[in-house]
DNA sequence: ACAAAAGTGTTAGGCATACACCCATGG
DNA sequence: CCATGGGTGTATGCCTAACACTTTTGT
């Protein structure tokens, strides 16, 4: 497949992952330590050149079973940010994602170019190399809107959960109570759950019953919170 | 500025914009002819390799400017497409922006790379080259769904404009008719607009009076439509 | 019996929607 | 005086938000 001879001498094309999880009612995302130069000792996006043939979200997809050692779980195309001199090396265009994936699922992994991968609170950031607290804040916002018209946090939740631990996610995302009569009564009326009839015990009080989603899959409402 | 010696062939990376108007009551789309291989004689978007050191933004700002002759409107990042087989020459990358324009405004002209840049109604659009329908209808669920949380008419309306015209605006791009009652009192509710005192007569009826936009920037509203 | 979280309904206010007639002007 | 689009208010229903007590279980 030959190159158009008018081509522009190409930036590089990499694709970034916000990770996000929610983890002790915070909302989280996972950050490696940079291992080389540029920003050596810096916290950075987990993500990677996108490899020739490759798609980004192919590139997104396998950032993520390799970081955070998850499949199949909500990816999205964030934007791309493409500032000439967001990389010091020279020109990178980087097309970024956000994923949601289960707390108790997500399995963090060391590799070669990076140490310590780690979830940290999103309000509780440490230094960020390159562009990534734009690229961090933008995916919050995102994040939250989202949260008001798709049903996406079926990507944050293992299969089962009680009705606490799916508005306790909802709570840490928008970052405010919300009223448990009346969120429950919302979602149930969205149809989008399922109770299993089975109950689990937190501790010493009355069992919780426990839902899953009818169905994984990203639908689009009509505006619910 | 070297370039990072582990970074894999890169694709090359355009920018094509949808530029939108409103005109006779439809939402309408620039195109233009392809004057060369591949899909010589179908209609694409308007849109260009980004140079060198170049944002893509301001590539489509450029590209604005020279097939569509306005300055100063809406642009808004919309999406990046890089399925490796959208190009048969080869790997391209393209980063989509979607822009408003008014109508009165617009000044298309040709240029040697394509013929004859016309305006077309988005529901009747013809062959069009590569992804570039994916594109548009993309395009348009963006600009429906931000018309109900933003201001962004005012980049589709000239300076001056009668409130039936800016509830056409609206009739066109959502697809459905709006009562007027309704409308008026919720659009003059939420302060966005100056009455001019000003008045406009169209025909042999009463004239109409005329408004501005308080700002002519982006505002994202609580969601109005 | 006590502690802790689960589970459950009602009310009031605000917002969206539906709807019809008079006004100003030119011909 | 007629034709044409401009301009204006009210009533209803729905959805949202506020709010507190009883139930189940383990200790």
């Amino acid at each position: 497949m030959s190159r158009n001879p008018n081509v522009p001498d190409s930036p590089a094309v990499a694709a970034d992952v916000v990770i996000f999880t929610v983890r002790e009612g915070a909302l989280s995302v996972l950050l490696v330590e940079r291992a080389w130069e540029p920003f050596t000792g810096d916290w950075a996006l987990p993500g990677g050149f996108v490899k020739p043939g490759e798609r980004s979200v192919d590139a997104a997809t396998r950032i993520l079973e390799e970081k955070a050692g998850v499949r199949d779980v909500f990816v999205e195309q964030l934007y791309t940010f493409d500032e000439p001199s967001r990389d010091p090396r020279g020109p990178v265009v980087s097309i970024t994602y956000y994923a949601l994936v289960p707390w108790d699922s997500a399995l963090v992994r060391e590799t070669d170019a990076t140490w310590a991968p780690k979830f940290f609170p999103a309000e509780a950031l440490p230094k960020l190399a390159f562009d990534h607290r734009d690229i961090v804040r933008y995916a919050g916002e995102r994040l939250r809107a989202k949260l008001g018209y798709a049903n996406i946090a079926y990507s944050l939740l293992p299969r089962e959960f009680t009705m606490t631990e799916l508005r306790a996610t909802y709570e840490a995302i928008l970052g405010r109570p919300l009223d448990k009569r009346n969120f429950q009564k919302k979602y149930l009326d969205l149809g989008l759950l399922k109770a299993t009839g089975k109950t689990r015990q937190q501790g010493r009080q009355r069992p919780a019953r426990l839902y899953t989603f009818k169905s994984r899959k990203p639908i689009e409402l009509a505006r619910a919170f």
